[in-house]
DNA sequence: AGAGGGGTTGCTGAC
DNA sequence: GGTCAGCAACCCCTC
């Protein structure tokens, strides 16, 4: 029999250690090893994604083709500008391979593609081989383990990972690799449809990456931000497997931090350097393999003894949870991303909800604007100027870097959703999608829910202040200095709460407390705070409270149908989203939050919110006086 | 099997 | 200045 000639398809898995994929290939001993990079049409322009996170991507590809390189001076990182699933039946016949290798793949998106990939190559005779390896544990494997249900909770997670059993060890590197066959590229191209393009704002040329299957020259060369018409990208996180493991190293060097590492006593105000590893987006993008971490600070954590941190709050315990959002998007699929159809997830009636899809009943990535008022609370948040210094330079670090601490995505989060502007969770991960470079769909999602309340964590009472919160950790509040430079000579005492500034200490800082943020900005001026958050956060706690007792899920018929409303039965029980034009808009009668007219369509979005606020109050004295 | 303890990461004010 | 109860009271897990 001819000796194998195989495909190795590089996708989040951009290294060369500890690949179990990799290996697999290896292990056939093929005659030729084509290792090749697909553009996916899907991540160009359907999903978000800013330039930052291509930027990083681009890191980790271009390390990743120089070590191939290193292994055998013919081969490189060979990428193909064409979609998976139509270049690779092309790709079957031109180059005849016996067989296709890459690593497994368990989020929605990557689910369907590969199906479609795995019966091209069924059709064409090729062997194809997947290999779990993004994981701790193979993440099907863990939910088999739990039932075939998702993993809800940490212990549920550890519970599953016990019976499967220790975490495969980490295989060492390849030490040389095959020649690669010959690639010839002279069949017909599919060129995407580019629009809808959730990431034209990067754009500031036209998108040109496409016009050559192997590149401009030929080559097979990694793109570049220019050929995608992208503009330079602005965070200083950089990617690569060298770099990765150079970080490793270094963290692991520092044997006390490792082994008494505690998430929730790191600081989310420190940057330059900052409290965590930041080694998330490299476990995203492969570059590090969460199972060689594992193991060399399992190491260390052994020869400290005692004082020794745990799961959940231990570096350990990180990986863990990645782990556990991982196995509920793999249980989950698609429904995992949103509250409508997901059995897991509590229905709390946010405003602006998301548009979905009529035939898949799937999120669009548009919404509802039931409220002005809530659509311009998001955009303010959404800019960094909502007039709350701590939340302000959360957001704009996050936009410039791509990156913030953790306990500062709490923060953001906790005030876009159920402690302050009660918009939906659905929003608020959009658009941490897009500017996240450690962006991981899983840990996205399960982390947004878990914020909102609507999963994994319920103790919706416990909510973040953006003046406490931020004066706990950063008293003199540097981190807002950096990031609102408007505010970076306002006293200490002022400094999270410019508003309460007097006149005269507005004009020694050298700055005005004026503006609502949107209207154009004008030079020397910061805008006033879009709302008093002790309101917003009792109003969003009894509202909580309201459609925790009502009990829906996101599978419940009532939600899919719109007769949830009857079960919300006015504005002034609580805060609910408001009125906004049905996505079945054909039949009115039967739609999806189909409702009569209940006399509201006539009041302005101010009216009703006056309606919420006194209604929150008379009701929760109500309850008091019940009980 | 119903109760009680615990849950990575809240805030405030009293001592 | 550090600890702790009260806030009002969620769900999961274990015994």
């Amino acid at each position: 029999m001819a000796k194998p000639r195989v495909i190795y398809w590089f996708r989040t898995d951009l290294r060369l250690h500890d690949s179990p994929a990799l290996q697999a290939a290896l292990d056939l001993e093929p005659e030729v090893l084509w290792p090749i990079f697909t553009w996916d049409p899907h991540y160009l322009y359907k999903a978000r994604g800013g330039v930052n996170r291509w930027q990083f991507l681009l890191d980790c590809q271009n390390d990743l083709s120089q070590s191939i390189t290193k292994l055998n001076k013919n081969s490189k990182l060979f990428v193909l500008r064409e979609g998976p699933q139509t270049l690779f039946p092309k790709l079957f016949k031109a180059w005849k391979p016996t067989h296709l290798v890459f690593e497994k793949d368990t989020d929605a998106y990557g689910r369907s593609r590969d199906e479609v990939v795995a019966k091209a190559a069924k059709a064409a005779g090729i062997q194809v081989i997947i290999q779990p390896g993004r994981t701790l544990w193979d993440s099907d494997d863990i939910v088999q383990h739990h039932g075939g249900e998702p993993t809800m909770s940490i212990t549920q997670l550890q519970a599953a990972g016990k019976k499967i059993g220790p975490v495969a060890k980490p295989i060492p590197a390849p030490e040389s690799l095959p020649d690669p066959g010959d690639m010839p590229v002279d069949f017909e191209r599919h060129v995407p449809e580019g629009k809808p393009d959730f990431n034209a704002d990067y754009r500031s040329e036209e998108d040109t990456g496409y016009k050559h299957i192997a590149g401009p020259n030929g080559d097979f060369a990694i793109e570049t931000l220019d050929e995608l018409g992208f503009s330079p990208a602005t965070t200083p996180h950089r990617g690569g497997e060298t770099r990765a493991l150079e970080i490793l190293e270094d963290l692991l060097k520092d044997k006390k931090y490792t082994a008494t590492f505690q998430k929730p006593k790191t600081s989310p105000a420190q940057f330059n350097p900052q409290s965590t590893t930041l080694l998330s987006p490299f476990f995203h993008f492969g570059a590090l393999s969460v199972r060689l971490f594992y193991w060399r600070v399992h190491e260390i954590v052994e020869s400290y003894g005692k004082a020794a941190s745990s799961p959940p709050e231990s570096l350990i315990g990180q990986v863990l949870f990645r782990d556990m959002y991982f196995a509920a998007h793999a249980a989950l699929g698609a429904s995992f991303g949103q509250t409508a159809t997901n059995p897991h997830c509590r229905f709390i009636p946010w405003h602006l909800p998301s548009k979905r899809d009529p035939e898949t009943g799937l999120i669009t990535g548009d919404h509802h604007i039931d409220d002005q008022q809530a659509e311009a609370w998001f955009r303010r948040w959404k800019a960094g100027v909502t007039g709350f210094p701590w939340i302000d330079a959360l957001m704009r670090q996050l936009r410039h870097d791509g990156w913030i601490h953790h306990l500062g995505r709490h923060s953001v989060a906790c005030f876009l959703t159920r402690g302050g502007c009660y918009v939906d969770w659905e929003r608020g991960c959009e658009v941490f999608e897009e500017w996240l470079i450690d962006h991981e769909p899983a840990c996205n999602i399960g982390n947004w829910q878990w914020l909102s309340c609507t999963a994994f964590f319920t103790q919706y009472f416990r909510c973040y202040s953006p003046v406490s919160f931020g004066q706990k950790w950063d008293k003199s509040g540097e981190l807002v200095r950096r990031w609102v430079p408007e505010l970076s000579r306002v006293k200490e005492k002022y400094i999270y709460e410019p508003w309460k500034m007097p006149l005269p200490d507005q004009k020694e800082a050298g700055v005005r407390v004026t503006g609502d943020g949107l209207s154009e900005h004008q030079e020397g001026t910061y805008p006033k705070p879009m709302f008093d958050f002790n309101e917003r956060r009792n109003i969003c706690m009894a509202a909580m409270k309201n459609a925790y007792s009502v009990g829906l899920y996101g599978n419940d018929d009532k939600v899919l149908d719109g007769s949830w409303r009857t079960l919300f039965p006015s504005p002034d029980e609580a805060e609910v989203m408001g009125e906004y034009e049905s996505d079945y808009g054909e039949n009115a009668d039967n739609n999806e939050y189909g409702h009569e007219q209940d006399g509201l369509d006539g009041e302005t979005a101010s009216n009703k919110r006056g309606a919420e606020k006194n209604g929150t109050d008379s009701k929760s004295k109500k309850r008091k006086t019940e009980a």
